[in-house]
DNA sequence: CTAAATTTTTAGACATGTCTAAACTTTTTT
DNA sequence: AAAAAAGTTTAGACATGTCTAAAAATTTAG
């Protein structure tokens, strides 16, 4: 039996090394978790002799196909559930990565399918991240972020690859959402930041801002 | 903050008290949770600390109105994810209480509010428990168990007071669920079992099927 | 109205998951 | 390549919630 904090932890360890590759270390799950590096060091024990992840002392971690497998479904349960909470309770999408972080644990293998259909099996969430499928694959889609974008190029809004409020609260105060037509005009070289049309309108978002945003190219 | 442990003993005493009048005992709630009388010594000191509950040793345990409060909390939302499964990703009524004792546990009232808005402010759950509402009021409706009528007596199926898988496939194989038109043939002394007749059709049943039936006389 | 049976509580132990402080490795700097 | 810095692990402690066994209180019966 997988317990709610082992589950959290391999969630955290596939997140990171999706933006990362290689191992996985001890600090990075710490700070992505929120919690001590003693305890991730206590937990990473567990879970090896749970046949979970491969771990060698100060040389960090990487899941196994076991353990690959059951962070993958975390994660379509949580975009599942997000899903849900946005189509169909009406919640604004930066509203709802806290309720989906308690149902991403409801353990029913049955609910998830039948969630799944219901919804009429989705493939991306309202972040417009994608959904693992039931087998555990993950939808892909050509995209780039924002900031990597050259000058002159026009695209539109697929994703955002940050769930936290006060960044979805402010893109959706720059009319920024999934779908969006973005045109990227300038980039300054002193702070990466950059000058986008959005609607006819000219802004400027910072480079912080931009990395998180997936753009499909026209 | 409230434990999911605590809302467990908080609902566990609420149901029993609901059941039974007067104070509810340690080894009822013992049993009602399945865990030992030492088990519920220990959790009672602490919830009469938070208190959630009023408490005298070997005297008994009654909810605050706080306790109350919270107990009957999670009794809606119980019963409002009940409803969900049942209507909209079509579970089968004897499948769903284990899914629902785990979502009963999720902590949002805004998710609560507008799951109970979706669902159309469902006053009974798929067994005709009644759904308390956001204020904790809880609707009743006039009904008397199978095996407190008299004979020659017909009624209408308004609810079971029993959510097992054994019991409700029981039902469903009896042609028995929420609306059945039942009359009541004979009572026999010997076992309190009863004869009824259900669509024409005269079936026998245990006692012990009929008290969990409630009735609504026409 | 004692004695026996039942119920409840306490004592002590254990598992999980967390923490801080200290010790130990590895990496970086000079 | 040694010293300093950064990262990681261990040791020991604590909170929560559980257990069994034993002690204490209450209820029931003779």
């Amino acid at each position: 039996m997988i317990t709610l904090a082992e589950e959290n932890y391999l969630k955290a360890i596939l997140s990171i090394s999706l933006n990362s590759d290689g191992k996985v270390s001890t600090n990075a799950i710490a700070g992505e978790i929120g919690t001590s590096a003693a305890s991730v060091s206590d937990m990473l024990k567990k879970l090896q002799d749970k046949k979970l992840i491969k771990y060698k002392k100060y040389k960090g971690v990487s899941l196994t196909k076991k353990g690959n497998s059951f962070a993958t479904s975390v994660i379509r349960k949580h975009r599942l559930w997000e899903t849900f909470l946005v189509n169909n309770l009406n919640f604004d999408w930066g509203e709802v990565h806290d309720v989906a972080e308690q149902l991403e644990h409801i353990k029913s293998e049955e609910l998830v399918d039948r969630l799944d259909a219901f919804l009429d099996y989705p493939k991306f969430d309202p972040h417009g991240e994608p959904i693992p499928t039931k087998d555990g694959k993950i939808p892909t889609i050509n995209t780039i972020p924002l900031n990597k974008l050259s000058e002159g190029t026009n695209g539109k809004v697929m994703g955002v690859t940050l769930d936290e409020k006060p960044f979805l609260d402010y893109l959706t105060k720059l009319n920024i959402s999934i779908g969006t037509e973005i045109k990227l005009l300038e980039k300054i070289s002193f702070d990466q930041s950059i000058n986008i049309k959005i609607e006819n309108t000219k802004q400027h978002i910072s480079n912080d801002v931009a990395k998180h945003l997936l753009i499909k190219t026209n």
